[in-house]
DNA sequence: CCAGACTCACGTCACCCACTAAAGAGGCTA
DNA sequence: TAGCCTCTTTAGTGGGTGACGTGAGTCTGG
């Protein structure tokens, strides 16, 4: 019910690549490991699944280095996730079976249940844009976070706001 | 971004028990085993501590047993999850720190998200009662899944209706 | 050609999950 | 009281995997 250090390794290397997007060209592994505070060799693995999942480009040879492929819009926590962590799933104990026989007890109840709870969970990280985080880093630069809670998700309490579901995979 | 096969035995398992609460007195483990299918030593061990998350009531000697502790309504997945998995968050990177520098680029940024993912799945999870599972297996008894699909959650697309929400920890 | 960057294939160390094994302790019936 | 049935507790084990480290490639620009 977690996710792993991938997964949050990966949001924030590429959210470090969006916070300095203007600097005209890409920006190198050992950079972004200096200003993320991650273990580089472990980093560059990282990217290089976020490279596999067409989240980011990259570039060789000296004044090499990542480019986040889209717009930061188009990038959700969702993807990123499954990137380096594999699917979003809630339990991988088998697709709920339909036509036969539930072997056991309640079995397939249970399998439809952790199915649903997937869907909810991935639709819910695909509410999260790059964007956006990029938009509450900015926000909370000078780390001041008393009024400045009008964003997208309520922080705390609550649900998150109705909002358009994007789905993808 | 997975509930163990802890969870998953420890909900089957009390569905099971509450899906025969009517036979009057406790289930034996052994029984439980049998109607799920699962492995009888490792249920032991599952069902200890559900009954230390104080769910189930166990008792001793002849024709002892298990049985619910509270009504099947009051019984959620969260809970039972949580009883088994360990408290329910998305990535255990510790406490989005507020006062203080944030160390590294993005790092608040994201543990506060991951704070409201786990917040998210929280209340996801309470949503799924015990007594709604037990209608679920009731109703797909003789494995029809055609046109009963008016419950509470809509199956496959879309979101889980708006209810009460019920927190707990 | 060479230095700076990504790429790739291992290696490894420790932890955790799923499960087994075995002995102990309480409680009911005879 | 004897004896069985059940839960309770503790240990242990095999495999998997998460989180890195190491080292050798390979590409690119000057």
């Amino acid at each position: 019910m977690k996710v792993s250090t991938r997964g949050d390794y990966a949001s924030r290397a590429l959210l470090s690549l969006a916070l300095h997007t203007d600097s005209s060209g890409p920006t190198s592994v050992h950079e972004v490991a200096e200003r993320t505070g991650l273990p580089q060799p472990y980093l560059e693995q990282i990217l290089l699944a976020l490279k596999g999942a067409g989240l980011v480009r990259s570039k060789r040879g000296v004044g090499g280095g990542y480019t986040l492929a889209r717009p930061p819009k188009e990038i959700t926590l969702a993807q990123i996730v499954a990137a380096v962590d594999g699917p979003i799933v809630a339990g991988d104990f088998g697709e709920p079976h339909e036509n036969g026989a539930c072997e056991h007890e309640g079995q397939c109840v249970l399998l439809t249940v952790w199915s649903e709870v997937g869907q909810h969970m991935r639709s819910h990280l695909n509410s999260y844009t790059l964007s956006e985080m990029v938009d509450r880093a900015r926000g909370t630069k000078s780390l001041k976070l008393d009024s400045s809670m009008e964003h997208t998700h309520s922080p705390i309490t609550g649900e998150p706001n109705a909002r358009p579901e994007v789905e993808s995979a």
